[in-house]
RNA sequence: GCUCAGAUGGUGGAACUGGUAGACACGCAGGACUUAAAAUCCUGUUCCCGUUAAAGGAGUGCGGGUUCGAUUCCCGCUCUGAGUACCA
């Protein structure tokens, strides 16, 4: 019989899940190997072909593992809560429940198909409730815990009530919020307990803060960065502005440390390492006070109506504002404050003057997103407030402005601006013409550009004039600390995670009100499962949709918290969900302890770079706090990681037309026009488009908000704009699998994928080169059968080529594997099944080994071709690799490259024994060389032993 | 903007530690088989010049450097992709 794919593969698939073939056991006489990948978003438009990229790879690791002997754990689940869903929920009126149902279904028919092996019975979800009742609980821990600096771990928030009670807020060391108070235990325990609770809150890990998001009024939502564009929401078009929210945070920061830290002891990828450490962002610097002028402030009183500003009046001495640098060394130079338009003394330090042009300022800011404001560093812009801050070294008179490049969240909010030091400050003070001080004698060309340079030493600096760079930073801290205006310290780049989401389809966060103060649920009430709502929205007030639950009230009486958790939640801990077997899923822990003890961790873990901060980071974080509280056992949740590299879309885009109020409108213009309009570009679903032809009825139909929309044509075609990018549900370019296996199989397109490129390089989908893999493997069926297709191996011995064949493949398969080259096997494969068609080879005792060795890669034509060859059926996924000898690759001579300054000219054969002199006066004597020398001699001979020969002349 | 990565024939890529650039495929061209097509097999295929065959020369995004020798190391650019805190 020919190579009859579709048979063969869904025969094998069949026989893996009714033999539960892959499914594993939590102990074992063996060593335990953990292979994670991660998990998928079951997207409406199905698996695409770059999630099977790392799944692929992880399944031949796994695969090839167990056939060294370990006992594999290679699990699948599903990221089931997420934005996507509820937007179709939100256009469809279909539960999300219902719809991502249906997705999963179709992502494991798609998966089954692929033939990995992974152990179906301890799948997870992230929308399921005995998933999320976990997830509910470790929030839980989260809020019942705070951050003990002087033990450097999380501890139960009794052991700091504990403290309260006996001692007061003395010596506590905790990371908290800024605004703490200080109290004696008496002071405490005559608290009010909705005072303890507000204070108690500034410690916990969970806890409510406020922060800025994207509100878009008409939609009454928040949006992701990735929703805005341009200043308008991506659905509809309109206007985005920037509020201010209490949302639910995580202090993540109390980990930053040992976030930091933990990076040196995992292998991972160093880049993505580099990822982690910048955005965590350590920096060592001094905190510098900026005092107010009273004057300026007392004025200000005067002229004010606002009551509210005396209780500012009233510490008026103590007014300042507070700077975060990492070179107070440049303190001297400073010529002016900027402090982001939302920091919160803005409105006192506005003069009646400057009034009028700082709210304009404000007014525009709010319109741009941080993205935005941050991207954008050419165009200088800022309001000046008409107040002043002395400096607290030499007392000058600095003005303060506010910009929009400095942003409230970050720091203090606030900078002190070093024109010459600066480039970004430089810019600024030659625009509004604020002067620029030289510091350091070796700063250049400051009339042209700003110069960061530490070295020279200071000059118009005051005290620390003739210094040096390390001679001038301790001065000055001694001297910040004893003026009471500042000190030394370490800052970090990240900000705490905020935790809430206004929206209906994730987990709901099991806190309910009582008097304004939020209280755990109790846990026997777990899991809070998501409420029925009649719509997806936000509620006319503007709540988020969970304010449309009827009756929805813990114990009847209390508002429960309406915000859901944010899509990183479930994800963070579901691989100790795959530790526990499906008999332990229902006692009562997130995996029983014996199992953490077994599989620990995981020991290679596949998936983008585009994790890199954020889920990697906040499954890093998690751990670290389960592990402080005892519930798991190691520091490091993925010992090894590998990324696998982007199979990019090719995008389409549509031109929405924007109005004179830069209103997006329903009117869309083809690519090749839209220069001639006010345009925001629209992706569009690469399923609707032909050879970048847009067709417009499936267009309209699409989305209820198109069905009346109107196209400028090009041609009578609408024709879309392309770009290469990310392959994503949210970019509309995703293409999935199921063709390629209708027409080639499976295992094709396993090979396939690996021989695409190098695991971790990214690149665009084509499928030019499937043709020559399936014809591989046609190949390779050929040699276990005759002309008429009959099964026909011989059991000769073979010879010493086929031999070599063979374990030239056993060796670089092991080696490739090991440092995840997989694309590289493919070829040898390739070379190896050449080979052995040339000897002409059918003999069992190479096949045999050589299915082995291919069994991880193809595993459907493998097991077939292992039966045939008479061994028990399902019994290769745990064979032993076979051993390499490398006696039989030993080679006695080597055609040596001669080359003539570097450049390769010919080849001579010579014994490997040959040393270096001997081989030298071999070539010299050859008179191919000598026709080359020309008669003369070389200058020099350079002779690698089984390498290369190369003469100068 | 900031952080990170990448760039090699017409295409995907190989060259693992500085030692024969283009393995293995795709595509293309020519040929065999066939009434024909598909399938299969064989030959060629970096570019330029040139040829019966040859012999030359250039060449790994661009510009420089280190070295007997650089796709590989160093410096400076260009372009492309990823992340940038509510897509997951």
């Amino acid at each position: 019989m020919d190579y009859q794919f579709r048979d063969l593969e869904k025969k094998w698939q069949q026989f893996w899940a009714e033999n539960q073939t892959y499914k594993v056991d939590n102990s074992s006489p063996k060593p335990k190997y953990y292979v994670l990948d991660m998990f998928p978003y079951p997207s409406g438009a199905g698996l695409h072909v770059g999630h099977p990229l790392g799944y692929i790879a992880s399944d031949i690791f796994a695969r090839y593992k167990r056939l060294k002997g370990f006992n594999v754990l290679h699990p699948m689940g599903y990221d089931s809560f997420g934005l996507p869903a509820e937007q179709y929920a939100i256009q469809t009126g279909q539960h999300p429940t219902l719809t991502t149902e249906q997705n999963i279904a179709t992502y494991r028919r798609q998966l089954d198909q692929i033939g990995f092996s992974f152990d179906w019975s301890r799948e997870v979800r992230t929308s399921d409730p005995q998933y999320y009742k976990w997830t509910q609980w470790i929030f839980m821990q989260l809020f019942n815990s705070w951050y003990n600096l002087e033990t450097d771990k999380a501890e139960p928030i009794e052991n700091l009530i504990q403290r309260f009670v006996s001692k007061g807020s003395s010596g506590i060391q905790a990371v908290s919020d800024d605004e703490t108070l200080s109290f004696t235990a008496d002071e405490w325990r005559l608290m009010p307990e909705r005072q303890q609770q507000e204070e108690l809150l500034k410690y916990r890990l969970t806890f409510l803060k406020e922060s800025t998001v994207n509100w878009c009024p008409a939609l009454g939502t928040v949006l992701a960065n990735d929703e805005v564009k341009d200043g308008v929401s991506e659905r509809g078009g309109y206007p985005v502005e920037q509020k201010k929210m209490m949302q639910w945070s995580m202090r993540i920061t109390a980990y930053a440390d040992r976030l930091l830290q933990g990076l040196d002891n995992i292998d991972w990828p160093d880049p993505l390492k580099e990822m982690q450490r910048n955005w965590i962002g350590k920096s060592t610097g001094a905190s510098v006070r900026f005092s107010l002028i009273p004057d300026a402030i007392k004025k200000k009183l005067e002229e004010s109506e606002d009551r509210k500003v005396l209780s500012f009046g009233e510490d008026l001495g103590e007014a300042f504002i507070e700077v975060f640098t990492t070179r107070v060394d440049t303190i001297f130079g400073v010529s002016f404050l900027v402090v982001a338009p939302e920091h919160e003394l803005v409105p006192f330090l506005t003069t009646s003057e400057q009034k009028e042009e700082i709210e304009n300022y404000i007014s525009q800011t709010k319109k741009k997103s941080e993205l935005d404001r941050m991207a954008d560093a050419k165009t200088v812009s800022g309001a000046f407030t008409g107040s002043y801050a002395l400096n607290p070294l030499n007392g000058a008179k600095i003005p303060v402005w506010i910009a929009d490049y400095v942003l409230a969240g970050y720091g203090t909010g606030a900078v002190m601006a070093v024109p010459s030091g600066d480039q970004r400050d430089w810019l600024f003070a030659n625009h509004f013409n604020l002067p620029i001080i030289q510091i350091l004698d070796g700063q250049k060309d400051i009339e042209h550009e700003a110069d960061a340079t530490k070295e020279g030493r200071y000059l118009n600096s005051d005290f620390i004039n003739g210094l040096t760079y390390q001679e001038a930073i301790p001065a000055l801290i001694e001297r910040l600390e004893q003026l009471d205006a500042g000190k030394a310290k370490i800052q970090y780049r990240m900000r705490d995670a905020i935790f809430g989401r206004q929206r209906y389809w994730g987990e709901p966060v099991p806190v309910y009100f009582k008097d304004g103060l939020p209280y755990l649920i109790d846990e026997q009430d777990l899991p809070l499962v998501l409420p029925e709502v009649d719509k997806y929205l936000p509620t006319e007030s503007g709540e988020p949709p969970l304010g449309r639950a009827k009756d929805w009230k813990y114990r009847d009486q209390y508002e429960y918290e309406l915000s859901t958790m944010p899509g990183w939640a479930g994800s963070s801990w579901y691989w100790y969900r795959y530790m526990a077997s499906p008999e332990e899923r229902s006692e009562n822990a997130l995996a029983p302890q014996s199992a953490i003890e077994y599989w620990k961790d995981v020991d290679l873990y596949i998936g983008g770079s585009e994790h890199a901060t954020g889920h990697l980071l906040y499954s890093r974080f998690w751990n670290k706090f389960l592990k402080d509280l005892g519930y798991v056992n190691e520091e490091e949740p993925f010992k090894k990681l590998i990324n696998q590299g982007m199979i990019q879309g090719r995008s389409n885009f549509i031109y929405r037309i924007i109005d004179d109020e830069g209103k997006g409108t329903n009117k869309f213009v083809s690519n090749g026009l839209k220069d001639q309009y006010k345009t925001s570009s629209v992706h569009v679903d690469v399923n609707i488009v032909e050879n970048d032809v847009l067709d417009l009825d499936k267009f309209r139909k699409s989305r209820e908000e198109y069905s009346d929309a109107e196209f400028i044509l090009e041609n009578g075609k609408y024709i879309c704009g392309v770009e290469v990018e990310k392959m994503s549900k949210s970019k509309f370019n995703v293409v999935n699998p199921d063709d390629i296996i209708e027409r080639y199989g499976a295992d094709t397109l396993r090979l396939y994928e690996m021989f695409l490129g190098p695991l971790e390089q990214s690149k665009p989908w084509n499928t030019n080169g499937i043709e020559g893999v399936f014809k591989f493997l046609r190949k390779l069926w050929r040699l276990f059968h005759d002309e008429q297709f009959n099964f026909k191996v011989s059991n000769e011995e073979p010879t010493k080529a086929e031999l070599k064949t063979l374990h030239k493949i056993i060796l670089k398969v092991q080696e490739d594997i090991e440092r995840f080259s997989f694309n590289t096997s493919v070829s040898s494969f390739m070379i190896c099944v050449n080979e052995l068609t040339d000897l002409k080879c059918n003999k069992r005792k190479i096949l045999q080994d050589l299915v082995i060795v291919l069994a991880a890669y193809a595993p459907h034509i493998t097991e077939e071709l292992w039966t045939l060859l008479g061994n028990e059926a399902g019994s290769l996924s745990y064979a032993t690799y076979p051993k390499f000898n490398p006696d039989y690759l030993v080679e006695d001579e080597f055609a040596y490259p001669i080359s003539f300054n570097g450049k390769m000219k010919m080849n001579l054969n010579m014994p490997l024994t040959l040393e270096a002199a001997e081989i030298e006066k071999f070539v010299l004597e050859n008179d191919d060389v000598q026709k080359y020398l020309d008669g003369k001699a070389p200058k020099k001979v350079i002779v690698v032993k089984g390498k290369i020969v190369n003469l100068v002349v």
